[in-house]
This record gives structure tokens, C-alpha cells and sequence, in this order.
DNA sequence: GATGAATGAGTATTCATTCAT
DNA sequence: GATGAATGAATACTCATTCAT
């Protein structure tokens, strides 16, 4: 990696962790700078305007988040277990930056929203394929995967996201899992220990 | 009502539609007071901040649609054409304010998941009673109700606000619901004619 | 006038002399407020842009410099002296803002170009006047009088305005002058005195 | 040529057409460097400073455009053609660069100042030149060429450069030009083809 | 109830220039 | 000869809010 890139990379991460902690719109560039200790020049000198930089900040997320997923799926757990595993990976507040509310803070929105979007995208069908899997061994029995799967994940960034759920959160939750999979009651139970 | 609420509630709808044309933070208090011809400091006499407006915005819209869910309540539809009557109700941009795109663009990310938010808060106990009513009437057998309408309600927006759903997704968003609330299948097939 | 329009106008004399002394691009809207002892916001109160202030800059001008062009046409003096005059009257940087350079001054370029477009226009139908009044006195004998004036006004423009000219210039300006609007020689000999 | 020269020669030639595209100030040094595919540096190793590459690229316009003039006065072309030959020369946007607008659009109201003022000052003593042979020829007679001459150019210049002159403009020219040398009235006349 | 003049901190972006390699 | 990373002062413009009248 060159000069130049490390750079690069460096501002990326450093305005990652100060969108998550002020939100996009209220991060400035000023501050990013001051942050990073370089001048406004040189910012203009990687990064065309602010919002490509968040462009760039995502696609870097992005490709972390679906990199992660693509272990998991390669891993030798149930079906379930890897399905499970990968929506919770999908959650970079939680293990990358530890950072209370981030995301779901409302200065957040936007960014959250382009995050979701994409990584939804690029997680479906690593998803899909391991449904498949499912399918296969008589784990699982059910059409429209990709739809049923993209709904999931819908759901468990809603109710899970906030961090504000119950015990009753989640066991509406297993249930609907096991059934928009067609799964044996009690299949997804493990969540339960998971999410505690 | 007097001269001056009759005043501050024409402000609030102005500021409602130009919430949703242009987003909450690319509308300007100039743009507002432009449009309703006021002057500046008559718009600080009514609200105090261009935030506490957009809250009172945002009430003055769930009450409405509370009002109209509750109206759906008490009619003498079939118990699962209420709740989706109610649910398809939530959508402002499609009755109230036919503005394209309107609250799924960007600018109004914050604006659409705070009015989501309390709606929420403010429907589900409403969709709650109607699930209890399909319970007792046969129709439904579940547990856990308020959580499983909350989840219901997340995935019909998320799945139909965009705009862009395929017949699959409608499927697959049929099935779920007859199995969240434990009807038999068929008892939402409804919906397909609803929606198109 | 009211207290608004006060301080636009002053507003507007001070940004004329800023813009003679430095030039407009050169002048920055920080400048103009640090002048005149008001904030940013003021300053865009009363202006849309600091082009559009420019406009009115300008305008302002004009209208100064057409009311004394029409004074001398109202005034009992012989035509060429009228016609004299009221060229030797465009030139604001002599009487009003005795600033050396000044309009001529690269950096005016632009703004010089815009005020002498827009007093050429506002000042041709007047001296065309003066000149239908010489004809009829048998003083001048000429077609195409409003081609004729305008010729002049740029010739003197360029001849004067740069502070630059000779004897010989003016000579030959004397001798332009007298056959544009065919009068005999020496009619136009009294502009040698007036202009040392 | 040296190859330092010809690489310079070569920005000089796409800096030209930059500033006549697009101005003087608005063609940003990294426009330059984009479009001759040189890095930053290697300009700064060419050119001190931008106003100094300007002043380069107007030497080497100048430079061609006396050359043109110096061929016209020794062609064998009568003399008053001869003159207004050059003088139609002088408007380096229509021969060479065929850029609508060009030179007369505000942006490059500076650059267009400072060229026809070297242009005036290098061409003048070969227009006096022509003049001169026309007096000899008993073609024309006057006195103070060299102011005769500029004056000429001045008019011409505010004249055609604008791109919007009427019939009556070019009458009130020739009549002007012819006087101006003492010339017998319709020995410009052939001016009318010309610019048609 | 209503006005509108005044505020000033804040914003993203531009760009000619430098210099170590 | 040539590179490209780094600079930082400068710029026009925005906008929610205040307050004397």
C-alpha cells in the first residue's frame, strides 16, 4: 500500500468513527481535519466533496461487514447457526464501534439508512445461499428465499437495532424465523442464548 | 378555535408539505414564512424553535391517523380487512400528500422514522385490540400481540414505502402475516387485490 | 426613505468605493461588512448575492450620472458644449471618487466594461438629442446619429479614461469630433482648454 | 527547439485555449495540468506563477498576430486594404480560435484588456507604416498618424468585437475611416464586402 | 399579536503555490 | 526534468434565532 492510500484509509476510518459518534450532517470537515491533524487542502486533495467521502466510508464498511459474512458461511456450524451469525455480524456498532446509540441515534438516520440498503444488498444472497444449504439438508422448506430472507433481516435491524427489546421481542422474533423458513419449532431456539 | 390557533395550524400544514417536498432540514424558517406570508418574528411567536414545530407537526399528523385507524376499527369489516386497512392507512404520502417519493427520500429519513416511530406507538395498541378481536372470534391464535403487530408493522413499511415490490415479496408478506398471528392460510390472500 | 433603505444605500456607497479602490472580485463581502460595521447576516438581508449587489451598484451610477447628463442638456449652453460636457461627465472617477487608476485599473475590467455598456445605453438617446438640436441649428450636418454618438463615446473612453493622452490626441480627437456630426473646423476647439 | 521548449510551448498553446474557453481566472491551474497530462510540479517547473503564464501566452498571440500584420504590409494589396486587412486580423477569435463569444464574454474581459492593448501597441507603427505609403500614394492626408491609427483600432474594436453591428454601424465606420485619413469618400467603401 | 432588521457562528469548497523525493 | 502529496488562507453564502418597536 502507498503513501497516498494509507492516508486515505486513515481519514476513512477516523470520519467512520465521527459520523457514528456526531452523525454525518453534523460532522465537519473542520473537525475531521483537526481530528486527522492535516489541512483542509489535503482533504480536497483525497476526497472530492464530503459526501463522496461518506460513499467511501460505507463501501469500506460495506466490504469489512460482507467479508466477515462470507467466514461465517464457509464455517463448519448448522445452517441456522451461520444464518443467525451473519445478520448479527451485520450490527458494526455493536463489535467494531462500541459507541452507545450511534447508528440509531436519529443524526444517524441517513447514513444508517445508505448502510442498511447496501449491505442488505450485498448480504442477501450470501444469506440465500446458505438458506439453500438448509433447503437441502431438510432443515428447511420454503420458495421465494431471497424475499423471505431480505424480510429478516428488515425485522431483526428494526427490532434489534434499537437495542431497546424484550424477551418477548425475541421470542416473536424465533418464531417467525423458524416459520418464514419453514423450520421445525424450536430450531432457531439458540437465538435466545445469543442475543442474552 | 381561536384567531391565533386557526393561525398557528395553518403554519403547521404549510410546514408539513414543505417537510415533505424538500425534507426537514433543507426547509428553510424563510421558505415557511415565505410561503405563508408571515413575518419572521410572527413565526417565533407561534413556535420556539424550528424543531418543536416539526414535533408539532408530526402530532398534529398522528393524530390524524389514529382518528382514521380508530374510524377502521369500529366498522363492520372482517377482522384481518381492519388491520390491513389499518396498516395501508399509514401511508400519508399516498392519501394526504400525493407527493412522489415524499417521505422514503433521503432528505426525509429523520422526519418519515420519527412520524414511524409514534405511529407506531400510537396503532399498535390499536391493531392490538382488532388482533384480540380476530382471537376471540377464531380467526387468530396467538401470543405476544403488540410485539407481533409492531414486527408486522416494520416489514409492511419497509417493504411497501420503498415503492418497489415485486408479487414475491407480496407473497411472502402475505404467508408471514397469516402465520405471525396463527390464521389459516388464505385468510390474507385479501391483500394481493388491495395492493395492486 | 425608510431605515432600511438608508442603510442599503450606504451600504452601497461604501461597496462603490471598495469596488473602485480594489477592484470587485477583489473585494470580499468580509470587507464590505468590516466597512461598514455590520454582520454577515446583515449583509445578506439586503442582498441576494454579491453579484446582484454589484447590479445595484451600478444601477445606482447610472441613474447619478444619466440626471446630470440631462441637467447639462437642459442647460443654456451652445450644443458642442452640451455634447462635450456631458461625455466629459461620464468619467466618475474624476469628480466623485477621485481614486487614481481606478476604473481603468485591470482589476475593473469587468466592472468598468458593465458601467460603460449600461451608460452608453442610458446616455446615447440623450446625446443624440443634443446632436437633432445642432442639426437644427445648422451646426452639425450628419445621418446615423445614434451610430456617430456612440463612436464618440468610445473613442473618448478609451482616448481619456486612461489618463494617458497627448496633445496630438486630443488634436485628433477635436478633428473626429468635428466630422462626425459634420460641423465646420474649430467648433469643437473649445474642448482643448476644457480638457487641461 | 529543445524539448523543454516544445513541452512548454505545447502548455502555453492549451492554456490559450482554456482561458479562451473558459477565462483567465476561472481556468484553475489544475485544469491546465489535467488537460496537458503533466503533474503539478512539472507547471511549477515551466511557469513562476499563472499571471506569468498568461503573460506568456498573450507574448506569443502577440507575436503571431504581428507576424500576420507584417505580411499583409508587404503584400502588394492596395493600401487601404492593406489597413483594414490587418485591422480584421486583430480578432484572434475569429481565425484562430473559432470559440463563439470567446474574448467578449465578461470572463475574459481582463485577458481580452491586456491583449489588445500589446496587440495595439505592436501593430500601431505598422498600420503608421501603411498610412505613410497612402500619403506618398496621395491616397490619403493627414497629420498625427500614430494617434490617427489608434483611434482607429479603438473604434474598430468596440465595434465588430461585440459580434452585433447594424448596416448603419458600418456606414458611420468607413465614413469615419475615410476622414479620419483624409481619404476621398468611397475609398473604403470595399469595407462593406468585407464584413458581410 | 405582529413586524422585520440584525445577528454571527457555521459550512463546504477552491486554488495557487511549495517542496521533499 | 518530473512528480504528487501537502498546504492554508480565502470565499461566498446559510440560517435559526433575537428583540426593540
Amino acid at each position: 500500500m502507498k503513501k497516498g492510500e494509507r492516508r486515505k484509509k486513515e481519514l476513512l476510518e477516523i470520519a467512520y468513527r465521527l459520523f457514528l459518534q456526531k452523525g454525518y450532517e453534523e460532522t465537519s470537515v473542520d473537525a475531521i481535519i483537526e481530528e486527522a491533524g492535516i489541512a483542509k487542502g489535503t482533504y480536497y486533495y483525497y476526497f472530492e466533496t464530503k459526501e463522496q467521502m461518506l460513499e467511501e466510508v460505507i463501501g469500506m464498511m460495506i466490504e469489512a461487514e460482507t467479508e466477515a459474512a462470507r467466514q461465517v458461511l464457509q464455517s463448519p456450524l448448522p445452517v441456522p447457526q451461520k444464518i443467525i451469525g451473519i445478520i448479527a455480524s451485520l450490527r458494526p456498532s455493536r463489535e467494531e464501534a462500541p459507541i452507545e446509540g450511534a447508528l440509531m441515534r436519529p443524526e444517524n438516520v441517513l447514513m444508517h439508512r445508505k448502510i442498511l440498503q447496501k449491505l442488505s444488498d450485498a448480504v442477501t444472497p450470501l444469506l440465500a445461499r446458505a438458506v439453500e444449504e438448509g433447503i437441502a439438508q431438510g432443515i428447511f422448506a420454503c420458495d421465494n428465499i431471497a424475499e423471505r430472507v431480505r424480510m429478516l433481516l428488515v425485522v431483526s435491524n428494526e427490532t434489534f437495532d434499537q437495542g431497546r427489546f424484550t424477551e418477548r421481542d425475541v421470542a416473536v422474533f424465533i418464531d417467525m424465523a423458524e416459520k418464514l423458513f419453514g423450520a421445525k419449532p424450536g430450531t432457531m431456539d439458540f437465538i435466545r442464548e445469543l442475543i442474552r
